[in-house]
Formats: C-alpha cells, structure tokens, sequence
DNA sequence: CTGCTTCACCTTTTT
DNA sequence: GGTGAAGCAG
C-alpha cells in the first residue's frame, strides 16, 4: 500500500518505516503525532505482521478510540485485531487471562476512586486518624504514589520518617488488607500487579514477550514508573518499541509521572533511534513562537525549534479587564461576532469551577456549547447505585457493591447493622454477603430486610448468568425497587436521574451491540469500570468547547481563549513554588496556547469573584514570558487599583518580604499541640483568626490574639 | 432508622 | 457557590 506514506513528511516517513528495536519519535505540539501512530500501526499490518502482535497503548479511552478508528481506516477490510488501548486496559486483560498465575481471585472486581476512597477512610477510622489531622484524598494519594513506585506496605513502613509517614504506613496497610477482601484491585494495581508478575513469573514473560512483538507507546511523556517498567519489561527484545511523545506536554507530574521516562530514553534503551517532528502544521507562526518562548523558560526540557508550516498570522491577543464580568462578556460577545463556526471555538480554564460563569453567560446568548469532562456520568449516585447492583449480581462477594446499596432504596437497614456485619465480617473473614445469610445480634426488622434483600440479589444472580448486561440492568430497577424511587416526581434532580438511568440502559445496549458475542455481565462491567467518561469530546459538533487544560490535550481549535491568566490559577495556588511544579504550569499553559490553529486569546481579570467572594487578582508570571513581538495587548475599562486594594493584591507578593513572625508560612510552635505551620491568615489586628497545621495535632482554628504561639 | 437542617470545608488536574 | 458530614427531631 504505497500511497500510506505519500502523505507524511520525511521524518514522519522516517518514523513509520522504521524496523528494528527502538525507537523514540519526539513529537512537538501539532506535528502530526497521531497520524504518525497510525500510519505506523497501518504499516505494520500492511507489511505482512500479525495484527494481534502488536500492542498500541495510550492513555485515555478517547485517545485508544480515535487510535483505531484512524488506523482501521487506513486499513480497508478485516477488523484490526491489534490490542489498541489505555495501559489500564492492557493491564486488566493480563490479569484477568492470567488471574491465577497472579494469584487473584479468578473473578476479581475493580474498585473506582470513590471505592478505594472509601475504604481510605475506613481504614483511617480503624486506626484512629480523624479526617481533619490528615484528609483522606491526601492519604489516598500518598498510597497511590508508593504503590505505583511499588513501595509495598512493610516497606513504607520502614522508609517512613516523621509522624504523618508511620500512620499513612498503617492505613496503607489495612487498605490493602479491605481490597484483598473484597477481592477488588484499584486502578494503581492494574498496572502494578502485571509488572510484579511478569518480574516474579519468566514462564509468563517469554510467553508474552512471544506473543507482543510490536509495542507502540502514546504519550511517553505522562508514563509513570510502574507503567515504564511494564513497557520496558514487555518491550525488552521485541521486534520494536516505538516510544512517542513530547516533554513539552507532560502534564501529569502530580500523578506521578515522571518526564525523566522521556528524558532518559535513550539510556535505558541503548542504539535507540531518535526522530524529532518539528514541522507544525496547527497553529500560525506567532501563536508557535509565543507558546515556544514561554515554554522555552523551562529548564528539564530538549532544546527544540518548532517551525509552522501556516504563515504569521495574528497576533497573540492579551486582553486585561477590571473584573470577571467584563472578561466573560467580551469573551461571549466575541464569539458571537465570530465568522467562525461554534465548533471551531474553545473556551480553556485551569480549573472546571471557571466554567460556570462562562456557561451562564453563553445560556444567556443561547450560544451552544459543551463541557468536556465536568461532572462525570459514571459518577453520579445514581449511576453508581444502580451498577453496584449489577456488581452484586455478578460478584456477590463485592462489600463495596453491598454497602453501596444494601439500604438502597431504604429497607431499614441503618448503621448499627452495618456495624454488625462489618464486625462479622472481620471475624470470620468472610464477606458481607455471606455474613448476611445469618446476622447474629440485629433487630428482628432489619434481619427480614436482609433475607428481603438477599432474596433480590440472588434473584439478580441468575439472571445475570446468561442475561444481557441491559436485560439484567432492565430487570433489576424494578425488582430492587429502584426505579420507583425517583417515579412520578417531577423535582428538577429526579427527572436528571431518571434520564442518566435511562441514558445508563442505552449505553448497555451500545455496548451490546458493539461486542456482538460475548457481551456478559462482567465484561461490562470491566468495560464501565475503566471507562471514566461519557466521550463527550465526540459529540462537539455546532457547539463551542469549554474544557480544563488538561481535558484539552490532543484536540485542536481554530479560535482559542484561555482565560484567567492569574497567579492562583496559573500557576496554581495548589501548586507549591518549587522549580518543578512551576514548570509543570507552564506547560500546561503551553498545552492550551498550541491548541490554537489560527487565534489565540489570553485574558488576565483584576478583580475576580472567587467562592463567593470577590478578591484581588495578579497577573500570571507566565503572562511576562511570552515574548512581546508575538502579542498584542488589549486593556478594555481597565482602572487602577484603589490603595486599599493594592495593598490587599501586594501580600500575594512572594518577593515582598513579610517579616511578620505570625504569617502564612511560618512555622510556629505551641505549648500542647507541638510543632506546625500557619495555613491561613483572616481578619487583621486584634481579629486575626490562624489555622495552623500541627505536625501531630492537624488542623486548628486560633484568634491570634490569645493563642499561644512563638515562632519556631 | 429516616429525613431534614445546619455547618464546615473546600477546590487541580484523572485512568 | 456547592457538597458532604454531622446534628437533630420525628
């Protein structure tokens, strides 16, 4: 098929003709990095190699979606057998072909983020640790972070040095213990546990390395070291390892990638070849050397010079404004004056809370648009309450799924019971369901709810063994009484409740349809549990796209605003000011402003109301990077701030030196918490409130005033 | 045990 | 402004 490469550039060309052993194709912002993925996948088939031994892995669904999508078209004919997937995916379908080499359970469950979040915080209460001294969501990072490092628990233990560390090392410990028994893994095991076994087991790895001869890695640049190790232990002796990426766009840090991955390829795979793709073809010539110049300021990066293939074109536009208002109305009106067609036009925040006046303000103009990612389907209770029943039908052993909505719809069975089983359950070592048969020490009422409820469940059970997943789905809102609950109520949320249910059932059948044999209960459920959402980036069509900067990786618009250029959004307040955070924000504005085909947009607001409150607002740092020649400034009603107000905006000052010994920051001690560091300052004078954060106590509240702190 | 109210706390990004 | 936890009356 010659015509395959006619439309690739020589290094494009380079990249999809190569043969042997690794390679790593850096592939700058809008220079056809898919169409190099694809046509190198295309290739390999065309070329006589067996379509099931190459493995293509990214890392979102969407990203898999189009993947194969544009790979299948450049391939007319038999259905592209290859394994096209996120890394999630690839490491699910291992275990589960292989659950007892793994030493799982032969029918495993998945546990979400709010599954595993949820038992975080069951494991903190065992051992005591209230939610204030160490919020849950921190907890469960940590453990992600020392599970995808593959620090087991024991050896957390060992390596943890200060008071957080020894309990963190305890949760992580019974968490561990909580997903074994509910024979769940959570996201991070499905990479891990494929690592480990393919580490503890040469059987299994020569049989795989056997049978993957081709690897094909998206997005190289947001891998995590449990995801290199599982590309380096497959791709070890295979025909070829193609690596593609672009540290410029490694956005993930906080997720524990590592841009090293990239950055060391080379090293880690001697006699690799090395192509850079420097020909853009999206954006204009001064939206490409803004991006640039700012990105160019980052310091653990490949020099790169990026050309465009499009001619000048504009100006980068800066727009400052007074306050939010005038920025959401300018934004608004000038896309309703655009030539261009809605589709065309994206609204980028760093945050999805800065959608909404945006979404206010286009419902106003009923200009249409769509949010990508936003509140996500598959999370909503609803969702999830009628899953777990599935969940229960095919695994009854699921406590997750049991707790979830054993008193869904409200049968009677409150927190004294569940406290009961919970107890028989740790006992025994059995699960609720089996618990439940027989609950010792309940009230008479919620004995007969659970007989009432296991009676359902088991009803559920059979059905499931040869019911289609919507059949199943179907059939248990009514007998469960689910569906009763939100009928005939014409209340705003219910009728969205019964529509997502609705949409739920739909969604089954679509599945259904698209995996024609074999569409059991548990595959759905395989496929639900790793699809995070609905694809809503497919159905953009006349409307405009309002997204985070992260969610807006990989698409491409001919307008572009990214908007809220502040210090607080970018770089984000979250985000501490060390060298590598700060770079991690900078390339995320870069990931926005490379987005942009022809027009860029950037808007910087005074004053901006922020929960509720309006407060004073600074421009980026990241505004004073982008070099001058590339921009064209726009001050619209712009007035100076009062001096009251600078003065407010001037204590976000770094640089400006607070010697006060009670301010943010400041480590301070007191006499029976210990040790700990100011969080917030409220008030003035005499009012002043602190909440400091003690090393041993967490979080409290003081009046400045009476407590007693000395500086430490 | 349930359902309502209040209150605190919060807010980064996601497979 | 929104959500989730905690508190309280029925």
């Amino acid at each position: 098929m010659p015509d395959l490469l006619d439309s690739l550039n020589p290094e494009q060309k380079q990249a999809v003709l190569h043969e042997k052993g690794p390679i790593l194709v850096l592939a700058g912002a809008g220079s056809g990095k898919t169409r190099v993925i694809t046509h190198r996948l295309a290739h390999l088939v065309s070329r006589g190699v067996d379509p099931r031994s190459i493995l293509a892995v990214t890392f979102t669904n969407k990203a898999a979606g189009e993947m194969r999508e544009r790979a299948q078209a450049l391939l007319p004919g038999a259905p592209l057998t290859s394994f096209v997937g996120t890394f999630h995916a690839f490491g699910l379908r291992l275990l589960r072909r292989r659950a007892q080499a793994a030493g799982l359970p032969p029918r495993f469950g998945i546990a979400d983020s709010s599954d595993s979040l949820a038992l975080v915080k069951e494991a903190m209460e065992e051992h005591g640790i209230s939610e204030q001294m160490l919020p849950p969501h921190s907890v469960r990072g940590r453990i992600s972070h020392a599970k995808n490092a593959m620090i087991p628990p024991q050896r957390f233990a060992q390596m943890a040095t200060d008071f957080a560390g020894e309990r963190i090392a305890k949760v992580y410990a019974s968490y561990e213990k909580r997903l074994a028994a509910c024979g769940a893994l959570d996201f991070d095991d499905l990479i891990v546990r494929p690592v480990r076994l393919l580490a503890e087991q040469p059987g299994v790895l020569a049989e795989e390395r056997r049978r993957i001869r081709h690897l094909l890695i998206d997005e190289y640049q947001d891998t995590n070291s449990a995801q290199d190790a599982l590309v380096k232990r497959l791709g070890e002796g295979a025909d070829s390892l193609a690596a593609v990426g672009d540290e410029d766009q490694a956005i993930y840090r906080w997720r524990g990638a590592e841009v090293e991955h990239i950055l060391r390829f080379e090293e880690d795979f001697p006699g690799a070849k090395v192509i850079a793709l420097e020909r853009n073809y999206r954006s204009t010539d001064k939206i490409l050397a803004a991006a640039s110049g700012l990105v160019s300021h980052n310091r653990r990066r490949r020099e790169k010079r990026l050309r465009s293939d499009r001619g000048a074109g504009a100006a980068v536009r800066i727009w400052r404004f007074d306050e939010d208002r005038a920025e959401v109305e300018a934004v608004a009106r000038e896309i309703a004056g655009s030539a261009k067609p809605p589709g065309e036009t994206a609204i980028l925040y760093r945050v999805n809370a800065q959608s909404r006046p945006f979404e206010e303000e286009l419902v106003r103009r009923k200009i249409p648009y769509v949010v990508v990612g936003g509140m996500k389907f598959y999370e909503r209770a609803e969702v999830k309450d009628v899953l777990a029943y599935l969940r229960l039908a095919a695994r009854p052993e699921d406590d997750l799924a049991f707790r979830r909505v054993v008193n869904v719809p409200a049968r009677g069975i409150g927190a004294a019971t569940l406290d009961r089983l919970a107890a028989m359950s740790r006992e025994s070592g059995k699960s609720w369901w089996e618990v439940s048969a027989d609950p010792a020490g309940v009230t008479d009422r919620a004995r007969t709810s659970l007989t009432r409820f296991r009676a359902v469940v088991e009803e559920l059970r059979e059905k499931a063994v040869d019911g289609t997943p919507s059949a199943v789905l179907e059939h248990l809102l009514t007998v469960t009484g689910y569906s009763a609950l939100y009928e005939g109520s014409d209340d705003r949320e219910d009728v969205a409740r019964r529509e997502n249910i609705r949409e739920l059932l739909s969604s089954a059948r679509e599945f259904e349809r698209r995996n024609a044999e074999g569409a059991t209960v548990a595959e759905y459920l395989d496929t639900v549990a790793l699809a995070t959402d609905a694809d809503a980036a497919g159905v953009r069509g006349g409307a405009i796209t309002l997204s985070t900067l992260h969610a807006a990786k990989g698409l491409e618009f001919g307008q572009v605003f990214v908007v809220g250029l502040e210090e607080g959004f970018l770089p984000h307040g979250q985000s501490g000011e060390d060298e590598d955070e700060l770079e991690e924000e900078r390339r995320l504005l870069y990931v926005g402003m490379t987005r942009a085909e022809d027009a860029l947009t950037l808007t910087v607001t005074n004053r901006r109301l922020v929960y509720g409150r309006v407060e004073p607002r600074r421009p980026s740092r990241f505004l004073e990077e982008i070099p001058k020649g590339a921009v064209e400034e726009k001050v619209f009603g712009y007035s100076a701030p009062t001096a009251a107000f600078a003065a407010h905006a001037s204590s976000f000052e770094p640089e400006d030196e607070d010697q006060r010994p009670l301010r943010r920051g400041r480590r301070v001690r007191h006499p029976r918490y210990g040790y700990g560091v100011i969080l917030t300052e409220e008030g003035s004078g005499d009012e002043t409130r602190l909440t400091v954060y003690f090393d041993r106590a967490g979080k409290k509240k003081f009046v400045a005033r009476y407590a007693d702190l000395t500086p430490a």
